[in-house]
Formats: C-alpha cells, structure tokens, sequence
DNA sequence: GAGAGATTTGCATACTTTTACAGAAAAAGG
DNA sequence: CCTTTTTCTGTAAAAGTATGCAAATCTCTC
C-alpha cells in the first residue's frame, strides 16, 4: 500500500533520495541510507515492478517456453533453469504450449513482446520465421534449446552422433539384428528429434553391411514405459524372427523393452541388448547401457548463455552450441548371442 | 516499438479512442474500432504490459508456488494450472523453492507483494503466518493445495481417510501382516502429508486389534521407485518375519516394491498384496491397487476456485474443501495367504 | 422541431518510479 | 584561503496506458 512518496515524506528526503538508497547504486550517504531503509522497512514498502520497468525498460523476468512442463525432460530441464535464472535475480513467467492452440499465437503475438519478459527461452519447440522475427524485432533475445531456430542461439547434443554412438555400440558386439523404437514425430509445438537418431541408426547399420529392416523400426506416441512395453512385446513376438538387440530412443521407452524382455522370459543382456537415451534416473537403477545427455547441464549453460546475453547483447556466442554426450554402459548390454 | 500515440496519430484520432478501440469495452463506433485495429495491426503494436498494471492495478499474471517443479505430482499440477489461468487469459510466473532457500525469503518479500502478479496459488507449501499476511495485506487472494494455511482457501484430499482406506482395504482382505513405506519428513518448503497417512495406518491396524509394529514402518527420503525397491528389499529380507502386505505412500513407491518382490521370487498378488497412492500412470501399468486422487482434477480445481475469487473476491468460499479419494483396485491385492 | 437520451470522441490526469540535471555542501589540493 | 573535485540531495521530466469528465454529435420520440 506503501508508495515511494510515503517513504519520502516519512524519512524527510525526496523521492529521487528513497530510490537512490534502496537500489544503492549512487551517491547517498551512510545516515540517510540506513534511516530510508529503516522507514521502507517500517512501512512494508516494496517498489512497484510495473513502474520500475515502465522507466527502466526492464522487466527483470524471463519467458520460458516449453512443450509440455508435465514430461521428465522438460520439467528437469524447468528447475535447471529456473535455478540459475533465480539466482540471477530473474523471475521466470512459463509459457506451456500444450495449453491450447490458440493460446499459441497469443504467446508470441502478445505475451511475449507486450514487455512482459526481458528475453526468451525457448526448449524443444518449433517456431515459425515470423514468431521469431516478432521477437528480434522488439529486441529480445530468444535462446534455444534443441531445435533448429534461424537467429536464435541454440544449445543442443549431435543427435546423429547419438544415433550412431548406439547403434554402433551394439554393432562393436557383435549383433546384426539390431531394431530401434523412437518416437512417432513431431507435433506442431514439439521439435522431436526422432527423425534424425532414426537416419542416424540406418546410416550405421548401412555402414556395417547390414540393409535396415523397415519392421524393426517401431515409432510410439510417446515417451513412456508402456509404450516401449508394447512395443518390445511386438517386436520380441516372434522368436524366430527376433532382434538381439535394441536401441530405444528414451531411456524411459527402455525400461518398457526390459519389462517385456523379463516377462517374456528373456535374458538381459545375454538374449537381449538394450541401450537407451537420456541417462534418466531410472537408467541408473535398472542397469541400463544409455547415452548421458545431462539435461540439468544443458538447461544451466542456456540459462548462463541467456544471462550473457543479457548483459552484453552484442558479444559473440556462436549460433549452434554443441552438448557433449557419452555412453554409459551399464548391464543391459553385451556380445551377442552366437548364431544358433 | 510502436506505442499508442504512434496508432493514435496513424489513425487521425486520439490516444482514448485507440485504447478504447482495442480494448474494446466502451463506446466506439464500428468504422474508427475497425480502422484502429488495421492501424495497430499495421504497425505491429501491442501495449504495454507495465502501463497497463500501473494505471489498472491488474497485471493479469498469477504466481504458482511449488516446492520442486521436477516431481511427478507438481508437474502434473502445474500443467493442469496452467491450463486453466491460461484459458481465462492469464500468465504464470513459477516460484520453484527448491531453486535456493534465501530465494524463498526474496519471493514472500519482494516478488509477490511487488504488483507482479494478481493472486497467489501455493501447491503443498509450508508458509509462515507473516508470510501469508503479508500477501493478504496487500489484497492478494491466496489459494492453497494440500497444506494448511491459515487464511487461504485450501484444497485438499483427506490424508486420514486415504490411511485407513489403504489399509483398511488390505485388512478387509484378511492381512494382519501390514508393512508400510511413507516418507521421512516434510522439508521447510514442503507440506508433507506423510505423518497424517502413517497415523491412520496405525489407527487403523489398533482398531482391527493389531498392534503395530515400529520395525515395519519405513520412511524413505523421496518418492522414487529406487527408494521404494530399495525398503521393500528391506523389509521382505527375512522370510519368516516378512509382512505380507506393504502399504506403500505413493504409487512410484509401490512400483518399486513391486519391482522388488519379483527379484525375491515372491509372487504378487499370491504371496504379496501391494496398495500404493495417487493413481500414477505407472500403477495402472503394473496393476497396482491404488487411491486415485486425480491429480489433474485438484489442479484444475484450485485454478477455477482462484478465478472465482478474482472475479468476486468477497464470495463465500469454505475455507477448506476436501477432494474425493477412491479405492481404485487393481491385480496387486488379493487375500492373506492361509498362515503357514 | 425540440428536447431527451444514447452514442462517439478528445482532453487531461493519474498510476509509480528512475534518472538527467543542477545546485549545495563537503573534501581535497595548491 | 581559494580553487577544484567529490559527495550528497532535490527538482522535474519522462515512461505508456486507462479513464473520468465534458463536449459534441447523432437518434429517437412526441
């Protein structure tokens, strides 16, 4: 209730003194200081954001668009980079894309450059040249993280280099019968990755002599363990006509192809490989071979990148960043079975 | 870049008629509301978020307080919040406590109260008395989710109620032999509910003239299957003073027991009936008999119930309703096998 | 055709803060 | 002691929009 006039007329100074003693950052001296700041105290006086970025221009808020917030690699990413953000004195405004699609153009038509948010985080979503020209065009710096966005800076692992790390690990052991399950495509928010970690996959089998068999490639809606239940149980039916291994695009649609392996009487790894993505939590506990893309690291570097950003528009930062990624391996993986 | 002056001169007419125009909740005649809105749409203008706040007193901007963004339950809120806040046109700006805890002082003092957004939604938040008067000082209408704030409006399932239909439901069943895996304790950010649901369980096993016994109750640090795995390992260790049922606080929980019990060898639901909490995509998966709480439902709820509020902020609205629980039952509970 | 009412516009103010500018006081330098 | 510099404070002008009030126009009704 508490406006800066209040503050002002209470300590006996003028309102230009107030603002200088509680940002602190000109000349006032000691006393004054420490009795504004005693009367701000007092009176519960907290500057209004509205009118400090009216005159300042600063909002000291970041947009953070994603996806979905309710999937394991978008909400890990969130609270990486909701951490870095805070600690940098940065609220974060989220918008989900999966709220609606009308809700969409809104976002970028409105929310966003109405000078609500200072800059743009952008994780995994497709953005037309339009919506991005709406936002460089208001001066607001737009980071991406993974996704192909023309003059954004964009952080992301070398999904063909996933793809093929995978695959030929499985190759090096000696399997040929290698499928893959991935993720059926990208929606209109979502910038899926699938379709490059499946050419990835061909390319190396191609590369080894081996022609890809188009039943082995499995495409599921989502990533979730049911579906790579389902999936394995299909591709696993006929035993005859079997894979010995399996690289699944998520390490949470290989936890499914575990389940199903045990239940249909399987062993893993000495019938089955797998090998997964992700280096998910669950990964780790069922033992599975995967490929560590550090998401809580690539959700920091782009906050820092952002935050850079910020504070020196004009420096350099290269367009595409690349995430290092390393095979685990773990127990889910090894030497194929000799040929029976 | 364009402000309203720059549409209200483009246009031929005055700065109050452009607003009006595009606002669109007063006298304009059809021909000037058309041409402003060509004008503006001409020029790409959009107003400006702080001037609207300063001279209305509304930011059109909801603040959603969690304790962690990257766990299953507060995602899934979250979306769900979203969903709704954003249907009626408003933004959210996420307060995550676990970003650092002189963070949480910043929020309660600075953030909230500073005119940044219109109203306070807390999912399962410990708040101080201050901290809650604070923002009620300031007019802002505070809405709660599971917690107990005093002043807010709170939703929330009965934690008592879903003990005893957890365990009640396991003694219907002929088991005496009642294990159970809660939670170790509420951290200063988190309302936790585990204490509630462990005092019902023993309640409940005291009614039915069991005595319960402390070696069988196990607190693990967080949901997580691994946790989960990891006690039930425990507790099933000893097969002649094993439980033959396990009463698990949340459904991720019981996956993990699940999980556990196959690698002993035991059969489920033959030799263990397992109930888990929150009606988790996993525990439909896995056939585990759970409690649905309809997660989405709540959050959905506590966004209407905020909109209600700010539309009319003097109605009457209890000051805390309970969201219906049910026993869901699934093929991971079957009856006591005869003593051996 | 006149008066009443409804519709349409513009003028001017208010919302709250930061900061450039200038003036006053204090400190430093010779 | 006088000049120059540094420190401190106040005055006033923005920033961009919404809206009360008044004035002007239009539409009816009798």
């Amino acid at each position: 209730m508490a406006g800066i006039v209040d503050v002002a007329r209470e300590a006996g100074v003028s309102t230009a003194t107030v603002s200088r003693a509680l940002s602190g950052k000109d000349y006032v001296s000691v006393e004054t200081k420490e009795l504004v700041q005693g009367v701000a105290e007092r009176l519960g006086y907290v500057p209004s954001a509205s009118a400090y970025t009216l005159v300042t221009g600063r909002t000291k808020n970041i947009g953070v668009v994603v996806p979905y917030v309710d999937r394991w690699f978008f909400s890990t990413v969130l609270e990486a980079i909701d951490r870095e953000l805070v600690k940098a004195g940065y609220d974060v405004t989220l918008y989900n894309l999966s709220s609606g699609s009308d809700h969409r153009k809104s976002i970028f038509t409105k929310s966003l450059p109405r000078k609500r948010v200072d800059a743009v985080i952008c994780v995994s979503v497709k953005m037309s040249e339009e919506e991005i020209s709406a936002l460089t065009r208001v001066n607001k710096p737009l980071v991406s993280l993974g996704g192909l966005l023309k003059g954004a800076k964009t952080i992301r692992i070398n999904d063909t280099a996933a793809g093929a790390l995978a695959t030929n690990h499985l190759l090096s052991m000696g399997h040929t019968r290698i499928a893959m399950i991935g993720q059926s495509e990208s929606t209109d928010n979502f910038y899926g990755v699938f379709d490059v970690r499946k050419v990835a996959y061909e390319a190396a089998l191609k590369e080894a002599g081996i022609e890809p068999r188009p039943g082995w490639y499995r495409a599921v809606p989502r990533y979730a363990i049911s579906e790579g239940y389902a999936a394995a149980k299909n591709l696993l039916g006929d035993p005859h006509n079997a894979p010995t291994a399996i690289f699944a695009s998520s390490d949470e649609l290989a936890v499914g192809v575990l389940l199903a392996a045990k239940d249909l009487g399987l062993n893993v790894p000495a019938d089955l490989s797998i090998v997964g993505v992700d280096n998910h939590e669950l990964a780790e506990f069922f033992g599975i071979t995967t490929i560590n893309q550090n998401v809580v690291g690539q959700g920091e570097l782009l906050a820092k990148t952002m935050l850079d950003l910020l504070d020196n528009p004009d420096q350099k930062v290269p367009e595409i960043t690349e995430w290092p990624i390393e095979l685990i391996v773990r127990s889910s993986t090894s030497r194929a079975p000799s040929q029976a």
